[in-house]
DNA sequence: AATGTGATTGTTAAA
DNA sequence: TTTAACAATCACATT
């Protein structure tokens, strides 16, 4: 289940990066820019020495929610294929055509996804505080959690929009 | 053996 | 505001 990690260009043991700002042009803040990028995963890295497995994953977007589904779809009328980017392509060309009535359940899930994340964030927060040492909490093993989080039926939601304040800019 | 790679869009965190 | 990394997936390539 390392599928995460997708691209890590934090494996970049060459030492070219820290190179001493020695122009003071800021032409190139670009350049400084993506410089603090590379820093950034190398100072996590560093700090925390691997990975955590604690560290709750980003929330599946309204279209990744979507994949997951389309590429069952996919593969069904395609079992040939095997490339991820095949699946990508068709997913991202469908996703475009579909109208926003379609999306809206997979919005609505990609929602409800992002909510347990605050939450998980909020969890992770929290111990980031303490000594990570043991939080090996042993799964109550005498009750099989399957897949308890499927409920779509509560679909109640409060429509009150009211905008008050909502000035920014100069 | 272990892990990056590719391809998509959306979202989140940060500069 | 804007930019970039990252979320899932999986056969394959590379080290």
């Amino acid at each position: 289940m390392k599928a995460s990690k997708g691209k890590g260009p934090v494996r970049k043991d060459k030492k070219e990066v820290l190179k001493p700002v020695e122009d003071v042009k800021v032409g190139k803040r670009k350049a400084a820019i993506e410089a603090d990028k590379s820093r950034r995963k190398l100072a996590k890295n560093a700090k925390l020495g691997k990975k955590d497995p604690n560290k709750p994953k980003r929330p599946a977007s309204a279209f990744f929610v979507f994949l997951e589904e389309f590429r069952t779809v996919y593969k069904k009328e395609h079992p040939n294929v095997k490339a991820v980017s095949a699946v990508g392509k068709a997913g991202g060309e469908k996703w475009k055509s579909m109208s926003p009535a379609e999306k809206a359940p997979y919005e609505a899930k990609a929602a409800k996804r992002k909510t347990e994340y605050e939450k998980l964030m909020k969890a992770y927060n929290n111990k980031e505080d303490e000594t990570e040492d043991d939080e090996e909490e042993v799964a109550e093993k005498s009750k099989p959690i399957a897949k308890v989080v499927e409920e779509e039926e509560s679909a109640e939601e409060d429509d009150e929009e009211d905008d008050d304040d909502d000035e920014d800019e100069d």
